[in-house]
DNA sequence: TCGTTTGGCTGAAACATTTCAACCAGTAGA
DNA sequence: TCTACTGGTTGAAATGTTTCAGCCAAACGA
């Protein structure tokens, strides 16, 4: 029995092939890809013939058998659903691009086995080097992983007591922006919509509230109600507005990211509460449609794009594995995006 | 002069210092690893605890190298910035992660060069197959890469000719939809806020829209004013409404997509024209935040999650390569999303 | 006691590259 | 004429797996 009737079973093209087609040798081959300089005019020329001609394509695997590390690096985030890791995407992309490497994408969705079983994955794969938002604390295992020589930087989490490379930005100084923008407006009576404070950019958020009341020489206690949501979504958002006081209730309502404000302001208009008139609303991120509701939404923007280049960057000198780069942690601060939902227009 | 300076660069670990550290050949440590059920119960202990003891990692690239085409296939975007992308992204994960896939994500950002660029890298990988949204209309290169062996198929675009798998979504029908809807409500002077024809997506939803407007027994010149933007970005839909016509106005806007359709909301807002009570808007798409707009804007929902799924799917089945499997194009059907901005609540 | 079978394991070939020592034919210098 | 280079090329080793034919010892049947 032959096998005619499977043509598309053909042994793929190598560099043999291609040596014999030419007349040269293997090794001649592989120069005239990777070190043409070394190669004579004459010969150089017949060699891309050939491969032209053949349509052959070096095998990836196969050089990176030899060579050692890859050339794609991972980037392992919580959820892609998550409109603040799209919005990081694209500058770590760009970052990537420049170096001809590839990104692979994986999602653990908040699940710690699904975030190991890719580490391990990423492993095997040899990766040069992983970018990462750790679903969970526990940090050990990506410590232990870039012992064994694999780059390995934090994204959006400081890197504990500096064991890894991190990227991050200053939510202290977010919270303190946002106050200050409130207490400045005249706001004395401010409702803070957060997460709970297990997760670290809440507990920082607040500090920075915390820290900007301080600062205009107003006592926190009296100033701030704190409400906690369950979950950081549009519909808690509004829901969190039947437990704020009733009497001296606030004038201002500081949301700990725009997906919460979103909600709030949808509750508010239902309500009939004018904002900003009869309530200020604020939100945090600057995702890509705050500015464009209505009212337009004051909000502390994060430098999304810049986070994902700079992780990137620090990514890439990391996997390089110089001996004097040890640990470097990037803080960017934040800016303060004053709409209308803040200040009448 | 010796490497005492640099234990990091020790090689590292691979089956041969398994097998010699529980005594064993590199072949019996491969089939622990791959056929378990052919080792005896003893040796595969002892082997698995020679593999934990010594932290052995296996190699991605040798095992493809002698075992053909790998296991992470390439997904080409023409932009991961684009909302839309992002979220039919998760849709391909899910799908992928199933069969223990990696996603490689690219970026064409609509140049051509770059998406060939890519693809070459990608086939260099030997990736089963690939996802792809074409940066220009012509796929000949694809077709050519698809008879090489690498699964094809497109995402958001007709498979042109079935020369291709596809999966999309039925823009004349969305058109259609949108159509029915306003004129279902009374309107007769209907603003099209459109990108240029050249667009598939763009021509198709005009299709759909005039045929709705037929169906009803009227005439399309008649009812509908088409507006074409230069880009479709919030900025250009506000712009657009100095171009209406100033007497014999419409009465409803229909928006080739949901971010043209927040600028005209913001627009006309700025105008002091009330939604939907004094012109009725819906968008295209339903975005996350189209719900959470204020007034919520009706808008045409695809189905993008699903979309991703199949799109993985379909790469699957046509990755396998079987015989039988020639061509499909899966085509969905768009829903429509009825809110604040066409019906007063 | 002598084949025969069988479960386990071994050793080597194959996979497609890179890299490097060695080689070769000229050319230049002594 | 001999030696020393030099630019170009070669051939083979090395990389870490998988797979497969073959081997060995133990069990089994007669």
């Amino acid at each position: 029995m032959t096998d005619i009737h499977k043509p598309a079973e053909r042994r793929r093209l190598s560099m043999v092939d291609v040596a014999a087609h030419a007349g040269v040798s293997v090794g001649t081959v592989s120069n005239v890809l990777n070190r043409p300089e070394l190669v004579a005019e004459r010969t150089l020329r017949r060699v891309r013939a050939s491969i032209k001609a053949l349509g052959f394509v070096p095998s990836a695997p196969a050089r990176q058998l030899r060579g050692g590390s890859g050339r794609s690096v991972g980037v392992l985030v919580r959820d892609i659903g998550n409109p603040f890791f799209t919005e990081v995407l694209p500058g770590i992309e760009n970052r990537l691009s420049q170096e001809q490497l590839l990104l692979v994408l994986c999602s653990s969705g908040d699940s710690a086995e699904k975030e190991a079983h890719y580490l391990q994955i990423l492993e095997q794969h040899r990766v040069p080097g992983i970018l990462i938002t750790p679903a969970g604390p526990d940090i050990s295992h990506l410590v232990e992983l870039r012992r064994r020589g694999v780059g390995m930087v934090l994204l959006d989490r400081p890197g504990a007591d500096a064991q890894l490379c991190a990227v991050a930005v200053d939510n202290v100084r977010g919270g303190e922006l946002a106050g200050a923008h409130l207490l400045g407006l005249g706001h004395r009576r401010i409702a803070f919509l957060n997460g709970p404070h297990i997760v670290r950019q809440c507990a920082d958020r607040r500090e920075g509230l915390t820290r900007a009341v301080r600062a205009a020489g107003l006592d926190p206690d009296e100033v701030i109600t704190e409400v906690t949501l369950p979950a950081l979504t549009p519909r808690e958002g509004e829901a969190a507005l039947g437990r704020l006081p009733a009497r001296k209730g606030p004038t201002a309502l500081f949301c700990v990211n725009d997906t919460v404000a979103l909600g709030a302001l949808r509750g508010l208009e239902r309500r009939g509460v004018r904002v900003p008139h009869d309530m200020a609303v604020m939100g945090y991120d600057d995702v890509e449609f705050a500015e464009l509701l209505s009212p337009s939404l004051t909000s502390v923007r994060q430098p999304k794009h810049q986070l994902g280049q700079a992780a990137a960057e620090l990514l890439l000198t990391d996997a390089r594995g110089d001996v004097n780069h040890w640990h470097q942690e990037i803080v960017f601060q934040p800016e303060l995006m004053v709409r209308a939902s803040t200040v009448p227009q």
